[in-house]
RNA sequence: GGAGAGGUGGCCGAGUGGUCGAAGGCAGCCGCCUGCUAAGCGGUUGUGGGGGUCAAACUUCACCCAGGGUUCGAAUCCCUGCCUCUCCGCCA
């Protein structure tokens, strides 16, 4: 959300970011007129209110004394009844120009490119080789049905298509992956772990930018005592949502959080995309690195977040690239977001496998997280940031595809081999 | 699932219709005093919005879980919701 003094004194900057991103900027016509009427309707009702407590002090003071208050009480009542249908409409006004204010994206920052679409993203560097192999190299789903550590098919027939089950080393896999990560984020990176909910409410979801927005994206529960909740499509929201609504002291600041999550999505409107495969599952394994920081240092702090996402790959060794995205591929709350996509042999190109950004005020104000620095006034929004570190299933596949053999196996990396015990999973 | 209790400022806690943004205590801050420490004394300390100002001062409105309602006037009365706690039952 965007302040709304920003919206209203610096509507060029606002409208100047909206185009860059391709949106329409007819809400903005729309909300600067509810927010005018809001205004000269607020100033009404707090005069009214000001009248009304003025006579109703005079009243009680009166009637104190023992004298005869009717007459007050006669216009204070007729204060009050006039203010009826203004205090109402206010009431409307507000709903109406929160509402709009929560449609329109963060205004990008300015070193992200200007662009239309995923075309005019800018590749920001490369790490690795890409490896060379002296046979066609196989998509990870063959290889992992073959090996028998991942089943697409009894997955579908338990919950259905974009489902899949890991298997025997494949499961290991899965759970050596999330532990290293972990592992090297709370213990070199500096992150505390956390362990939250996968349901959330509807004011989570808002908080971080999901709702109202993008609803379809969401599984939702809406049975019984289960109405309401919501299934996390990322460990963005029930992270970010821990400190909702709360004024942080300045110097716990900065806060660094990792989360290993299941996610899910319901991923309408991909049908034709990844059909196959782990790239693209209804529930995927997630871990989650999220920041509050000071204003000052937050595009630092993408950098290093970022680092610490590419470091995951470095040490597994994948090769992959960071690409900064442009403004019309940008997320909707996000002011900046570097990709950072791992090299798929089989297609022979770089897919996403984190997506690490700087939300700056735009979570923090939706959500209400603030700030105070001892010995300066008032309060501050922090700002977030978040980004994958790593997306579980998308680095199994890449290791299945970049590390296979010939033969049909497929060689460990050295640093998961201490959390799964052997150095190979082959055919039986 | 059954029975009860309760949600007030950074914390504890008083307040049941009227100068209450809220007593008192603790903690914090400023000052005084005290040759250290501790104690003592005086003052001060919430958040957001509007107006105002170069900035401040100042001024005004709102906020005592949330949302409605009653009333000239609500922290205080009524309704709904949410949350927390205790006991019993059930349960990984």
């Amino acid at each position: 959300m965007l302040d709304i003094r920003l919206v209203r004194e610096n509507t060029e900057k606002v409208i100047d970011a909206l185009k860059k991103r391709s949106e329409d900027t007819s809400v903005l016509d729309k909300l600067l007129s509810i927010e005018g009427r809001r205004r000269d309707l607020l100033k009404a009702v707090e005069d009214d209110r000001q009248q009304r407590n003025s006579l109703s002090q005079e009243i009680g003071k009166l009637k104190k004394e023992g004298g005869d208050a009717s007459a007050l009480l006669e216009e204070a009542k007729k204060v009050s009844e006039d203010s009826v249908s203004k205090e109402a409409e206010l009431r409307d006004l507000e709903i109406l120009a929160k509402n709009e204010l929560l449609l329109i994206p963060n205004i990008p920052h300015e070193s992200v490119p200007v662009g239309r679409d995923e075309n005019d993203n800018v590749e920001v560097r490369r790490w690795g080789n890409i490896p060379e192999f002296s046979f066609e190299p196989k998509n990870h789903w063959d290889i992992g049905e073959s090996l028998d550590i991942l089943d697409f098919d009894r997955a579908s027939k338990i919950a259905g298509a974009r489902f899949v089950i890991y298997k025997g080393g494949g499961a290991s896999l899965e759970r050596a992956l999330i532990n290293f990560m972990l592992d090297l984020h709370t213990k070199e990176h500096g992150y505390t772990e956390v362990i939250t909910p996968l349901l959330v409410n509807r004011e989570a979801m808002t908080g971080t930018g999901q709702l109202p927005k993008f609803e379809s994206d969401l599984f939702k529960l809406e049975e019984g005592d289960a109405k309401g909740f919501l299934l996390i499509p990322t460990a963005e929201v029930p992270v970010t949502n821990i400190h909702r609504e709360e004024i942080l002291s300045g110097d716990e600041l900065p806060i660094y959080y990792t989360a290993y999550t299941p996610c899910f999505r319901r991923e309408a409107g991909s049908y034709g995309k990844d059909t196959r495969g782990l790239i693209r599952q209804h529930q995927f394994n997630k871990i989650e690195l999220v920041k509050f920081v000071k204003p000052e240092g937050s595009y630092d702090e993408l950098e290093t977040l970022t680092n610490n996402a590419e470091e995951v790959l470095k040490r597994i060794g994948l090769p992959f690239r960071v690409i900064s995205l442009c403004t019309g591929d940008m997320g909707f709350s996000a002011a900046k977001t570097y990709d950072i996509e791992v090299w798929f042999p089989a297609q022979k190109k770089y897919r996403e496998i984190s997506s690490c950004s700087n939300f700056e005020s735009f979570q923090a104000r939706r959500a209400d997280i603030r700030f105070k620095t001892e010995g300066r006034k008032g309060t501050e929004f922090v700002h977030t940031l978040n980004g994958s570190g790593l997306a579980v299933g998308r680095t199994f596949a890449a290791i299945l595809e970049n590390f296979q053999q010939e033969d049909g196996s497929v060689i460990i990396p050295e640093v998961l081999r201490p959390y799964m015990g052997i150095e190979k999973i082959s055919k039986k």
